[in-house]
DNA sequence: AATAGACCTTCCAGTAGATGGAAGGTCAAC
DNA sequence: GTTGACCTTCCATCTACTGGAAGGTCTATT
């Protein structure tokens, strides 16, 4: 199978197929003519890859979880580490997040936004008083 | 004033400090010896992108702030628009995050974590059949 | 057979926003 | 005079790709 059709099947561009063979996270086989030549096997990894790079896996993450999807001996408590760990940081991304967006907010509502230069969101990241 | 002070006072590394010198933020005097000399409109300025950045917005974005916090004549239309824009970047981003969390949440709670390798975390990678 | 266009290859550069480190100059204290 | 803290510049590295150039290959059509 052609990089093209790898590319459709798995949901990736070819670009990053690309990157992420030379990231040694796989090995196609070539054919005789130097195309990169995609198994059935490589279009599951690169699902695979797909899928937990969009749940917010990094790469390297993706690679150990890559190697546990590989074993079959694997113990699922070393699965649910992983999960855990990154439950645990998409959870305070989403809490430092609401707390700029309250603050942004509160901002944004006492901002009167008009033609005048007064501005109360200029003035807060000036450090509370008026701006110099 | 050194580059040691003014981190302190800024709460930026140094490195940064000298970054934000490199792409244009500011561009503080020297001593005769070579040494960056800071004046207190520049810890002002760095106090200002210090807390900017930490509020979300992009360096480019702080740029634009920054001109308008220099603007004695802006309008105030102007800020609010850079900062309403940013608010919702940031609630598409809190969806996100809270979609993920919602999915992985719920894989995390269905595998049993011991020392057995099937596991709905990776089933769910693999794409939702049995992997291979 | 020639040619167009789609597809593939490698390699190099660039993105954001810093951060780390090497090699070397300067300053204050002991 | 020498240690140690501080400063300088420059270059490399990080994450995870993405864009583009220069060129090879394949398929279809004329």
């Amino acid at each position: 199978m052609n990089i093209g059709v790898a590319s459709e099947k798995s949901g990736l561009p070819a670009k990053t197929i690309r990157y992420y063979e030379d990231i040694g996270l796989l090995h196609p086989a070539r054919t005789d003519n130097g195309y990169r030549d995609y198994s059935t096997a490589d279009i599951h990894r690169l699902r695979f890859l797909q899928r937990s790079r969009s749940l917010g896996f990094s790469v390297d993450e993706c690679r150990q979880l890559l190697s546990l999807y590989q074993d079959r001996e694997r113990d699922s408590a070393d699965v649910k580490a992983i999960a855990k760990a990154k439950l645990v940081e998409i959870d305070r991304k989403i809490a430092e997040l609401v707390g700029l967006r309250g603050l942004l907010h509160h901002l944004v509502s006492h901002c009167h936004g008009d033609e005048r230069p007064d501005c109360p969101i200029i003035d807060e990241l000036a450090g509370q008083g008026a701006a110099q």
